[in-house]
DNA sequence: TTGTATGCGTTATCAG
DNA sequence: CTGATAACGCATACAA
């Protein structure tokens, strides 16, 4: 018999709190903060006042009077090309992180055509901070924010990182510790399945990084090694396998960073009759769920993606309290998790 | 020799503009609005001073007086169980709608222990609306939701939905499609694997439409049906595999809502020396990608991802546009597409 | 075509 | 311990 009223339309700002509670607005204000002492009387008044009508300090207005929003920016890559499985765990747990603190999280994405969400971002005063993944080695999004002076930490590191706060992987060693795990194994001829052309030709930090590391290591050790660039999809991995079959018979262990090209890469094995790892070796950097995923099971460095989307709130707030502390950075190397997908050279 | 300095320091309030330009704040503010007429010279002036030193308006304060923040809300699942591939489509698909209509979107982890941050999202006028994932049955954050007046759209849908805005699959016809599609290949047993027993417990949508589904699917093809549960990874697909084999050895096709299950389950398979489609076919729901990069690749109704968070952003816009027009919904059943994970029933 | 004054909802400063 | 009042930066109704 009782109609549902959509509590809309009843106006709740503090000064109606106030009114209710017949109290001035700075008492509830400060009731609120606790920033200075309320007695216990107009205190409990005033709660039951807030608990009945359910308010909530308006976040625009409080944004405004504190100057800050209790909101960090999270830049991603352009959503219109799939992320990885990294990525995604990187964002998993930078909200995750921030959340535990109490903060909300925006997200920008940018690199593509509409990098207007990023310049909002960056210069509306809509965040507090702003962490960036996906960096180039030259990057002109860091270039910006450092000159707007908008606390910032990167995931991943440029070639100058001097003065900014980062958290990235030591992909030159992880890949050399993969090269050396297939070296003991036998293996003399190998291959490097990095990311796109396009993205080792704009700068792309990974796989700038997991080049070098693997051109270090296999010069290291005597070994021979090819490299080839392969797109993040199934179906480049697949033509990525004709080609190493085509023009490099010889290469008997893949060493990669492009997740997203396995599964093509396998598809082709598989079609060649071939088996992993007796005739193929295979091992690589990937999120942990993702090794486990794969079949068989992928010999890989495990990114800690939870710790270091962590590491990253944690570091911006570090920044935001203390903006001109000196940058500091994190380089995680873990290990390789030894799995199925690697073993003695055929022959 | 010029030191490079940060741009921090300076204010850039629409005051500083006017007083640079010679004008008064709401010249400056009309002219960047355009919502009346400003002199050719005068707009040319401002235009160099904004450009000069990069001002852009403070979103707290422009929300704070247009009572509305350019800004939507996302509710995800808690990020420390990991999304989805499809999730993770629909996440990315409205961040991309959404920054074409220039609006940023806010995320919100909700459904573990901190609704805290679905609070302030809901309660503190952070955002003009909110797009909800993951719906139950009977959710109450939809209750939540409705008595607040904000405007939300769900992906996925209440068993009441009448009254609020909604896009979803239509999970029992799909299931069905692919019970038929497999009763045509003379399959007389199968099984289906579901989403795990607490989400069916809590009364997750898509767990509960895909049994109906597939139970009324059976029945009318005089198929027999068995129905397990199964937790989002691959070690759950892989003891749901054995669960399949010793007490139901008859079973010679899986139809499946969880993706997350398969590489475990393709992985029981294996080890058993069963082949896709040979000894056992799959098929399923999931996003398009995925089906794609599974080996053998699956017969799958694709999600529709990019189109549905699309879909949720536009009639979000409309419902915040026109709170009191009568709500609509989009039910999607996207055909199933035949791959390689399905074959004629064995002997 | 432009300038002045007001209020959005908070928090902080100053009186009491 | 509490109340009035002034900002925060912007958009707009009103006056010129």
């Amino acid at each position: 018999m009782c109609a549902v009223a959509t509590v809309e339309s009843v106006l709740m700002n503090i000064g109606e709190i106030a009114r209710r509670a017949g109290v001035s607005r700075s008492t509830v204000s400060y009731a609120l903060s606790g920033k200075r002492p309320v007695t216990g009387e107009t205190r409990r008044r005033i709660q039951a006042v807030i608990d009945e009508i359910g308010y909530r300090p308006n976040a625009a207005a409080r944004a405004l009077k504190e100057g800050r929003t209790r909101t960090l920016g999270l830049v991603i890559p352009p959503a219109n090309q799939r992320l990885t499985d990294m990525q995604l765990g990187f964002v998993a747990s930078v909200v995750e992180a921030a959340a535990r603190a109490d903060l909300d999280v925006l997200l920008s994405p940018s690199g593509g055509d509409h990098d207007r969400s990023f310049e909002r971002v960056v210069t509306g005063r809509r965040v507090d901070g702003v962490i960036l993944m996906e960096i180039r080695l030259e990057d002109e999004r860091v270039v910006r924010l450092r000159e707007s002076g908008l606390p910032f930490v990167t995931i991943g590191h440029t070639a100058n990182p001097y003065g900014t706060c980062w958290v990235d992987v030591d992909y030159p060693t992880l890949i050399a510790r993969c090269v050396h795990h297939l070296a003991d194994l036998g293996h003399r001829s190998l291959a490097l399945v990095n990311r796109s052309a396009e993205l080792l030709a704009i700068g792309y930090g990974p796989a700038h990084r997991a080049l070098a590391g693997f051109t270090e290591a296999v010069a290291q050790r005597g070994l021979t090694g090819v490299e080839l660039t392969c797109a993040d999809d199934a179906a480049a991995g697949e033509s990525c396998f004709e080609q190493l079959r085509d023009q490099h018979p010889d290469v008997t262990a893949v060493v990669t960073i492009n997740e997203a090209a396995l599964p093509g890469l396998q598809r082709g094995l598989e079609r060649a009759g071939l088996v992993v790892p007796r005739d193929m070796s295979l091992a690589g950097v990937a999120a942990r769920h993702w090794a486990e995923d794969f079949r068989p099971q992928l010999t890989a460095a495990d990114i800690p993606t939870v710790e270091m989307g962590a590491s990253a709130v944690d570091l911006l707030l570090e920044r935001i309290a203390a903006p001109e502390a000196p940058a500091r950075h994190l380089l995680l190397a873990p290990p390789v998790s030894l799995r199925a997908s690697t073993g003695p050279a055929p022959r």
